[in-house]
RNA sequence: GCCGCUGUAGCUCAGCUGGUAGAGCGGCGCUUUCGUAAAGCGUAGGUCACCGGUUCAAAUCCGGUCAGCGGCUCCA
């Protein structure tokens, strides 16, 4: 089976699910039915009449209906102005507007048509002549095929969900019901991929987030604010103390900024025109003042470097503040962790000469390469261009240059990379970081950004050799990006196994009777002066003791649910040998206690 | 924000077409001191998310609010 095959199988179950659709609603008005990433979807306005999941099985035995009747999909051609006809006559508005499109432009992709003029009837020339058709059964479709030549030839399917989806994806369009399946060759692949999901479902980091209680979220607090239990706050404190120590090596210093600020910070930084609307807003009983909670940090930082004369010498200058920002995002787009209204990012910004952006962009892909590498994660890096838009600012030169600069980075680091238009920041383009996990799905976390925007419209300077004036580049960098989004992908990706040094809990001692708690308080001791050195430095070790009138069975059942990484077994035979049984996911072995602060710290 | 679905004890969930609630785990108490994934017995927990409506009667039906989930749109 190549990919055009399986590509023509499920395009074809798309029109077989709007086939049945129509079956059972003939009202029914068709939008698009396109391939998706292991399956197919079609937009369906059906008016008041609501498809839910509970509809699924009716359409689902329609469609295998139809595929087992077994009508071929006919493929014929039409000319565009009866093509058009046909959709008026049908009653298929959607189709009709697309036939517009089609015959003015030559397309139907919305983002390559003049947003005022899709889907408008035209009456001059028309950019193509005929259009193509497909039917099978009584159902027939505007379409670009290709399509199996039998309806018996589409594979194995399952109708997955329902969800709302605006036409052509505007907001102020009419939304439309999105129907999507999975469709695979062969059953075996099917129930592989449903299987996949299952997997997913069981490491999704709102379920373990409460299994291993590591952060809750109250009605009373308000959505997309999540609260970080103890076992969270320590995850969230050894990755942003990894990802500082990894920047402090090159250079950079903490600094600090307030949490509120004067919105008039963000008029001059160009982040009002583009995001006011979704600023908190805060009120003073003493001042006038409009003030805001800090959405992003940037401009915050350039006032620290804006704060005294620098000289070319000084350059360049390393911010680093790991600090959490707010967000009004729109109530719809919360969840999890992974999209919040407070997110901490391990925010930095550099600012430097023009001929040191290469140098101090080597610095951060090395870190952003360091902490990837040890949690196991592989990299691939998206060139974040800008497109033709409105909504940038700055010069083209400077754009051109910086994105050309990235690249060049980019390349001499050898890293996996690819471009895209339109994924730039307002003030310069991006080094997006995509971060692959043990499922092969890919996260954008880490990113590195120029920025030849800011540092102008705050009026930044440093003096050079000649004494004369000049406006700073920076350079801004995230190596976790968001920590709360961060930890969503990492708890899946570990499946809440977290490695020794991250674990919350590193280390939970069982006992087995009350005899030996003696000598467990000398182990305690031992494991209060370990020190982890690596990858985080000065990470003191965390270990409790289960020494409950419990039996021995139920405790290493109890610390295995919680994942703990390293149990260590302690009952009359270890304390007569003067051992103790370390009980890892790789196993168990008796370690003499003279030697366990080395066997621990090389984990 | 928009479309659809959901909200019962700390957790996971039962509760048919309206007659004011139940299990397992967890908690607490007692017994048991035990060597590799759940010892035994007993016991306490709920304004059925919240507000309002229909009804003799609402966890159950209707409306609104809040929150969660799946998408769309957006992401400095």
């Amino acid at each position: 089976m190549n990919d055009e095959q399986l590509h023509a199988m499920r395009h074809s179950l798309a029109h077989i699910t709007a086939a049945a659709v129509q079956r059972l609603w003939p009202e029914a008005k068709f939008g698009v039915g396109p391939v998706v990433e292991n399956g197919f979807y079609y937009d369906i306005d059906l008016g008041d009449k609501k498809i839910s999941d509970v509809n699924f099985a009716k359409i689902e035995k329609a469609m295998r209906g139809i595929i087992e009747y077994g009508d071929d999909f006919e493929r014929f051609e039409m000319p565009i102005d009866e093509a058009i006809a046909w959709a008026k006559e049908n009653n298929q508005p959607y189709k009709e507007e697309l036939l517009n499109d089609l015959k003015r432009s030559g397309t139907t992709v919305a983002k390559d048509l003049d947003v005022n003029e899709l889907g408008l009837a035209s009456d001059g020339d028309a950019a193509i002549e005929n259009v193509s058709f497909y039917k099978n059964g009584n159902f027939v479709d505007l379409c670009r095929g290709p399509h199996v030549v039998n309806t018996k030839d589409v594979g194995a399917f399952k109708l997955l969900r329902v969800a709302g989806a605006y036409w052509r994806g505007k907001d102020t369009n009419p939304q439309m019901q999105r129907l999507y399946g999975v469709a695979f060759a062969t059953q075996e692949e099917l129930d592989h991929h449903l299987e996949m999901l299952e997997q997913a479902k069981l490491r999704d980091h709102r379920k373990l987030g409460k299994e291993l209680d590591l952060y809750t979220v109250s009605q009373l607090v308000g959505a997309g604010l999540p609260l970080f239990t103890p076992r969270g706050t320590v995850l969230r404190d050894i990755m942003a103390q990894y990802s500082n120590q990894l920047r402090q090596a090159h250079g950079f210093e903490k600094v600090w900024t307030p949490h509120i600020t004067k919105t008039a910070l963000y008029e001059t930084s160009g982040h009002w025109a583009k995001f006011g609307d979704e600023l908190f807003l805060v009120t003073s009983q003493e001042t006038d003042d409009k003030m805001a909670l800090k959405p992003m940090n940037c401009p915050h930082h350039t006032q620290i470097f804006a704060s005294k004369p620098r000289s070319y010498k000084d350059m360049p200058v390393r911010f680093l503040e790991t600090t959490t920002d707010y967000r009004d995002e729109k109530t719809g787009e919360l969840g999890g962790l992974n999209r919040v209204r407070s997110l901490t990012q391990d925010d930095s910004h550099v600012f430097c000469r023009n001929d040191q952006i290469e140098d101090e962009i080597n610095g951060l892909l090395a870190s952003v390469r360091e902490l990837y590498k040890t949690i196991d994660m592989k990299l691939r890096v998206r060139l974040s261009y800008r497109d033709d838009s409105d909504g940038y600012l700055g010069e083209m030169e400077l754009w051109e240059s910086a994105q050309q600069q990235l690249k060049s980075a980019v390349i001499k680091n050898e890293l996996e990379y690819f471009e895209q238009e339109g994924e730039a920041a307002f003030y310069g383009p991006k080094i997006d970081f995509m971060a692959t996990d043990a499922l092969g799905r890919e996260h954008q976390l880490a990113t590195a950004q120029l920025d030849f925007v800011q540092p102008g419209r705050f009026g930044l300077q440093y003096t050079d050799a000649e004494s004369t004036s000049q406006t700073p580049v920076m350079i801004h960098c995230a190596l976790l990006g968001s920590i709360e989004r961060f930890l969503s992908v990492f708890i899946e990706h570990t499946a809440g196994w977290f490695p020794l040094w991250a674990a919350p809990e590193q280390i939970r001692i069982l006992t087995i009777n009350d005899t030996v708690l003696g000598y467990v308080e000398e182990i305690e001791s031992v494991l209060r002066n370990t020190v982890l050195m690596w990858p985080v430095k000065y990470n003191e070790l965390r270990f409790t003791r289960d020494d409950r009138n419990e039996s021995l069975g139920k405790k290493i059942r109890e610390a295995t649910t919680w994942k703990i990484p390293v149990q260590l077994i302690i009952g009359p035979k270890d304390q007569e040998t003067r051992e103790v049984s370390v009980r890892t996911q790789a196993g168990e072995e008796k370690v003499q206690l003279d030697k366990l602060a080395d066997y621990l710290t090389a984990l």
